[in-house]
DNA sequence: TGTAATGTCTCTAGTGACTAGAGGTTCAAG
DNA sequence: CTTGAACCTCTAGTCACTAGAGACATTACA
């Protein structure tokens, strides 16, 4: 049985955070001390390792809900659970793709000007002034 | 002059976003009507199009603050402006370059479940709950 | 056993960048 | 002059936390 804090220190998640996945239901109320102190087991532990990978990887809390939910019935089918991997995988190239746009312009505004003119003249300004100036669409 | 929803429609920002960039400083706030409406002129819609440009290429609405200052005042040095667009470059790289760790782990995850057998079998499932499992550090 | 330091409790409020909705007023077209 | 769309302000909600206040519990050490 250990302690929030050494629950904290266990997952690398910060302790307000592990009281609000327990009001978010993401972690289930675990005993309490006769000072009313959490005290958690290894299912506990084990958990909230399974929800600290799963916000690392970028799923959404409600998205964790739904894999906890399956995790509680062993028999039912994992469709859902491929399902929303596969979903979030298309999120997370839908975001890079993105960014890569955002990074190629950035580049081409930050190569314009060296920081040595003033500011009347600096094509970084030009550039988020008048979109026209932009190399591709974003 | 424009009212509040031409201007909208015409930099695609949405009306109460519009009020919200007033609330927030980034817009000085504009004429009004007899009625208390809002009228708009180019150099408005020439500020918002700078909003609304820096925001879609990922400036915070601080940084814009910051941006705006600078062309306020003509005849500063732009240094400072071109250093929050390098600087807003090397956030997006490093935003890539975690997105690609977590794209690798998901092709990986996904992969590994056809989605047709039992949750208890799952390989989702399995991998977020043990992080062992992960090809690579995130 | 006493005490001091550290940990934990609940509760409220703040973050960023909006978005939604209520309830009321003004404008422009016909 | 009427109707309906657009506008006004204000409050509250979103997501996933984070910060702080003020009170109580636990632990280490003397």
């Amino acid at each position: 049985m250990f302690s929030i804090g050494e629950l904290s220190r266990r997952t690398n998640v910060k302790v307000p955070t592990i009281r609000y996945y327990e009001e978010m239901g993401l972690l289930s109320e675990p005993e309490r001390t006769e000072g009313n102190q959490r005290r958690y087991d290894l299912a506990g532990l084990e958990r909230l390792s399974f929800i600290k990978h799963a916000r690392d990887l970028g799923f959404s809390i409600e998205a964790i809900s739904e894999l906890i939910e399956l995790q509680g019935h062993p028999d039912r089918s994992c469709q859902a659970a491929t399902d929303i991997a596969v979903s979030q995988l298309s999120e997370v190239r839908a975001r890079i793709k993105r960014l890569r746009a955002l990074e190629k312009e950035l580049v081409r505004i930050s190569k314009g000007c060296s920081g040595e003119g003033r500011s009347e003249d600096c094509y970084v300004l030009a550039s988020l002034a008048d979109h026209k100036l932009c190399s591709n669409e974003h």
